[in-house]
RNA sequence: CGGGGCGUGGCGCAGCUUGGUAGCGCGCAUCGUUCGGGACGAUGAGGUCGUGGGUUCAAAUCCCGCCGCCCCGACCA
């Protein structure tokens, strides 16, 4: 591909709303543009690299024996309503009416289709297990966009599924899955984390998350450098020390002036936050108000705190008026006396004796509150966030936090949405069975933006081999007053599309030194120059952009790399 | 949705406090000189100052509404 033919323009300045290294590179080296908030353009070398990328995962795919398929992105509103989760998913779902007035929604993920595909297509168990996958558009209307291509609304996801006759079938396509993820992985250049994850909106068994670990990665995992433990924070577990016993003495109000949290509460009283409990409030999406309580030394986790309470659509903070109407005094608060409210206390609150807890009125706290006696707990449940040091659920050791990004994700499903499609198959046993379904999915331009933050540095971007948009960037220099030049760039280049191996050819009218910062911003592994100098040194100057090593090459080594029959010159 | 910031030629920004001719760098076009690390000179094109309203003789500038984008928090590939 000739440069001075490309649709693109690189960027001498850094985007001013970029703020993640992928982002700024990728809108300066023309690979993509910005349409709105989390809506973006691929340009031919982001679109290049996006299909690389997609080739990689569908050859792993291919090999487990995943059926590439495609679904539609625009689905009748119906199928969602039998899966339940029409209902069950706020605004990031988008709803809208056809001319004749049905309701549709934009995919957000395609498990209702599949199920109905099953439904459809699959009779008896001679046709099970089989998994299917499509690359396609998914619409998330998110609260916030960010990162650039890390956290976009519209994007294109690979989702396999896979389709299973019982719970061994799907632990062995799980398996299958996991193993293809793996390959995928390692062969784009991501160093990833595997860790036990929540089921969120798709319900489930269990779940692994593919996490890479990035200072901006939205998500924090619980990781054991000891044994190896990896978690998600939202689901990690990990053992809380006994207090130690003590009898239970009489509840006491005490005047605690001033005392809205728990390190001014705890500094007034002169104790330590670990005597403490800690209320916070939320609102579930079906309307009741929980109230959450920790110790003092601990915070509220809300995906726990949600799943206690088995609220499938999420929560939210409470507002002051909806606590106090259940009773209790912000900044003063506790179940003692309220009303209305779904009390969930952590197991470590339940079993800590002579706690200092809000009195629900204005500048007074209770001593020696005992969860049973002086308030009860309707849900008694692990709802603390994992703390850095604390003890590995494995082997005891510390563990530490760290935050990722989740560039792929596996689901055992089960058969929520088999039974929503009515998707069952005859067994050998001559009965109907529902299919038990798994789904898998890993979204591309994040995982192209995570490469670029794992492959660049202060020049530009190095793209690894396996996903580079082009082999190679030759750059003429010269030719306009060497023939030479011009003649053996131009052969390179013809060479280059002979072989199928295309590569960027930057025949510009353009001085060396813009040539050089482009060939290195836009990140092709190799860089090829030739030049009067370099042919008056024998040959083609091979760059490797990854180590910035440059020596003079022989043409007709260079021609063999070109060819892909020399990989690495010695 | 709560909090913070920003919207001025393609990109990056100044101008706004204190209202009065819309500016700078880069990029772009033409010509000439350059040519291995973001060249130089000359000439030139390009802007309803996000948008609607208001105040005023006069608004990029002051006031109100709206829209958009970015960042921090609640959701996910």
């Amino acid at each position: 591909m000739r440069l001075s033919q490309l649709f693109f323009s690189t960027l001498r300045d850094d985007p001013a709303d970029a703020e993640m290294a992928s982002h700024r590179l990728l809108v300066r080296g023309g690979y993509v543009r910005q349409l709105g908030s989390g809506i973006y353009s691929l340009l031919p070398l982001g679109f290049r690299v996006n299909k690389r990328v997609e080739q990689v995962i569908r050859e792993e795919m291919d090999r487990i024996g995943s059926q590439e398929i495609e679904m539609p992105v625009v689905h009748p509103a119906d199928i969602w309503r039998a899966s339940g989760r029409y209902d069950a998913i706020g605004p990031e779902l988008t709803r809208f009416k056809d001319r004749n007035g049905r309701d549709m929604v934009l995919a957000m993920t395609h498990e209702e289709v599949v199920g109905l595909l099953l439904a459809d297509i699959v009779k008896s168990y001679r046709q099970l297990p089989v998994m299917i996958y499509h690359f396609q558009t998914k619409w998330r209307d998110e609260p916030r966009a960010r990162g650039g291509l890390i956290r976009v609304r519209e994007f294109v996801m690979k989702d396999a599924y896979s389709c299973d006759r019982d719970q061994a079938g799907l632990d062995a396509s799980y398996e299958a899955q996991k193993g293809a993820y793996v390959r995928i992985f390692e062969r784009l250049g991501l160093e990833t984390v595997v860790v036990a994850s929540d089921v969120g909106i798709m319900g489930g068994s269990q779940a692994h998350e593919f996490m890479v670990l990035n200072p901006a990665g939205e998500d924090v995992l619980v990781l054991c450098e000891a044994c190896g433990y990896a978690a998600n924070r939202q689901v990690a577990v990990v053992p809380k020390p006994d207090p130690l016993p003590e009898a239970p003495a009489a509840l006491e109000e005490v005047a605690t002036p001033g005392t809205t949290t728990i390190a001014s509460l705890a500094a007034f009283l002169g104790v330590g936050p670990e005597r403490t409990a800690k209320a916070a409030f939320f609102m579930a999406g079906d309307g009741r108000l929980i109230t959450a309580i920790v110790r003092g030394d601990f915070e509220v986790n809300e995906t726990k705190l949600a799943n206690a309470v088995g609220a499938t659509t999420g929560i939210r903070p409470a507002t002051i008026e909806e606590i106090r109407a259940a009773g209790m005094e912000p900044g003063y608060g506790s179940p003692i006396g309220a009303h209305d409210t779904v009390v969930v206390v952590d197991d470590l609150v339940a079993r800590s004796p002579n706690l200092v807890a809000g009195a629900n009125r204005e500048g007074y706290h209770y001593r020696n509150v005992n969860v049973g006696r002086d308030f009860v707990a309707d849900v008694a449940a692990d709802i603390t966030n994992v703390q850095e040091g604390d003890a590995c659920p494995q082997c005891g050791m510390a563990v530490i936090l760290r935050n990722g990004i989740e560039v792929g994700n596996i689901f055992k499903l089960g058969t929520k949405f088999t039974d929503a499609a009515g998707a069952t198959y005859l067994g050998e046993d001559g009965r109907e069975h529902p299919i038990i379904m798994g789904s898998y999915g890993i979204g591309v331009g994040r995982n192209v933006a995570c490469i670029v933050e794992a492959h660049h540095d202060d020049k530009g971007i190095i793209w690894p081999a396996e996903v580079a948009p082009y082999a190679a960037h030759l750059v003429a220099i010269g030719a306009a007053r060497d023939p030479q030049v011009a003649e053996l760039a131009d052969r390179l280049h013809d060479l280059s599309i002979e072989a199928g191996r295309e590569i960027l050819y930057d025949d510009r009218d353009e001085s060396p030194g813009v040539k050089f910062t482009d060939a290195e911003l836009l990140g092709m592994p190799w860089i090829l120059t030739v030049s009067p100098r370099s042919l008056a040194a024998g040959g083609v100057e091979v760059t490797e952009r990854a180590t910035g090593e440059r020596s003079t090459r022989p043409i007709e080594e260079v021609e063999a790399l070109i060819r892909g029959e020399a990989v690495v010159p010695a």
